[in-house]
DNA sequence: GGTAAATAATGGACATTATCCAATACCTTG
DNA sequence: CAAGGTATTGGATAATGTCCATTATTTACC
């Protein structure tokens, strides 16, 4: 490990860059006020549903209640449905509704454009290599 | 760009798992309170210092109200000065004290162990190539 | 089978961090 | 000096994160 603190440094300059500048450009996007950890939400929940809220919450390194209610609110905004799960009578089953579905097209449209600016400077090959180290950590 | 989505989306897991890291080793370190923002401030001034408060919510992609409420609190907690500029009467300078700087080291000691776990499928090579490419975005 | 420990979700209370905007004091340029 | 720009501050509010206790199940073990 050469230079930890300088690995911290920069992830962290690097999410608040992405962070600014999808501020600027959801709001267009984001008509439902689903919001930055809400759009995180169903990204991850796309890629491990259905499943319960521990799962996504540990998958996202967030507290359980803090996802509890964030799911809550988001079924009320329909982009998700909660139902308690029939395997686990203590778990609630999370999955995607389509107008879940939809939005998350949207926003990772959008995600798109903002990181490819961000990551302008890096080649294709580049960009594989940092999502590939990102993944071993 | 392969897949930008998930460039963000890797950012932000390995950004939470440092973090709850932090979180669970910090106290016995930060008797001051100065808090994961403080740090990350701290460490970011060490970098730059003296500067304003300008300045460093750039570098830092925050809001420029809030570093001068958090810098604010930090100088009641001794680990850093804020005195108005002499060449610029509007700007506020910020520089480390003694204090602050004895605080970073044993802060930043205390990252590279956090990190370093986080880190340790990784080579010191690519380690390096992990940095470097960050550095470009 | 029945009790004890573990697990999933929830709710309450609070702390931290972030965003936006208006106001103030100062600087700079013409 | 006047006009417009810049740095900082303060107020208000929103979003996110943390911790802890409680309830309802499930699982493990005797």
């Amino acid at each position: 490990m050469p230079d930890s603190p300088s690995l911290a440094h920069e992830l962290d300059r690097v999410m608040r860059k992405i962070d600014a500048q999808m501020h600027k450009s959801m709001p267009a996007v984001d008509t439902g006020r689903i919001g930055p950890m809400g759009s995180l939400l169903l990204m991850q929940l796309d890629a491990m549903q259905p499943c319960n809220i521990q799962a996504l919450a540990t998958a996202m390194g967030r507290d359980n209640s803090q996802l509890t209610r964030l799911t809550r609110e988001l079924e009320t905004k329909g982009v998700l449905k909660r139902e308690p799960s029939p395997e686990d009578r203590r778990a609630t089953l999370l999955s995607l509704t389509d107008e879940g579905r939809k939005f998350l097209l949207e926003a990772k449209a959008d995600l798109n454009l903002v990181v490819e600016d961000v990551a302008k400077d890096l080649s294709t090959k580049e960009a594989a290599t940092l999502i590939e180290l990102l993944k071993k950590l």
